[in-house]
DNA sequence: ACGAAATGGTCAAGGAGCCTGACCATATCT
DNA sequence: AGATATGGTCAGGCTCCTTGACCATTTCGT
């Protein structure tokens, strides 16, 4: 079917031109799964047990995961308010400046498209995907 | 950015969804990577050098990758017709039954869509990203 | 209130998949 | 014909994810 073809290959393009976007920006040694995280936590934080449901793995590779982020200086794991077992990952300024890198790059993205199919097109893509987006777990691998 | 986000997800959730029915359909111990290169040897066969440039990854990994299938029963090495140093991939019969499961299982997806959105609306989709999609290797990984 | 079970998190070991580097066989260029 | 380029494989290593075991704290059941 020509329309997954499609979609799954624009997807695919979206983000390696996010990635791309968000190394050009300075931001270096971080994949799409960390994209995700960011995302997650952007918020008000998340513990390891809520990151590795929303990517889809185990605790123990959101753990990793967040070890590799906190190495690298866009998080740190804080005390728990309210759970003395849990720890509140939150990003750090870098951190968020790295997500807003990465919002950046994805607006460049969509920007490209508008010239393509012209704004209202890429509004109408936008409503129709909404209404199509799971609310499960994403999954970055395939 | 929503639509990126939207987007992603949407694409994730149909490659989890394709590769469930492929599974249900009795097809076992293959990842969608795998999926692209049926699609690149569905016609007329492909190198290993094609299925690695496809699938932008190193003619090394394409051709475990071949391995693999080849062992499962998916496809066979032939001598390349026009370059002896060459081999033509090609799928068996159980591999064309493979990628025609694919194919439903896709197929199926997008009806759940039209159930959402209407006929119309997902033919507008399919135009949309068909406008969109890139022509280059196709990058299963991020 | 107190022990049992559940939950959040980490450590350790192993496996799957991809990469780099080296190498052989055949094609193509000069 | 010799030099170079191309198709393909072999070997080793790295990264990320998984399973299994374990500890600390919270919640459940009685």
């Amino acid at each position: 079917m020509a329309l997954s073809a499609a979609l799954l290959a624009v997807a695919g393009e979206l983000s390696r031109r996010i990635h791309d976007g968000v190394v050009a920006r300075g931001f270096e040694g971080l994949r799409p799964a960390h994209g995700f995280a960011f995302a997650r936590m952007s918020a008000a934080g998340a513990t390891v047990t809520e990151l590795a449901a929303h990517l889809g793995v185990t605790k123990q590779a959101a753990s990793q995961l967040v070890d590799e982020i906190v190495r690298k200086g866009y998080a740190e794991r804080r005390p728990h308010p309210e759970d003395a077992r849990a720890r509140l990952i939150v990003l750090t300024e870098r951190g968020r400046a790295c997500a807003r890198a990465a919002e950046e790059s994805a607006a460049d993205a969509v920007r490209a498209w508008a010239g393509v199919l012209g704004e209202e097109q890429v509004r109408s893509l936008g409503r129709q995907l909404a209404l199509l987006a799971p609310h499960g777990p994403i999954r970055p691998t395939w």
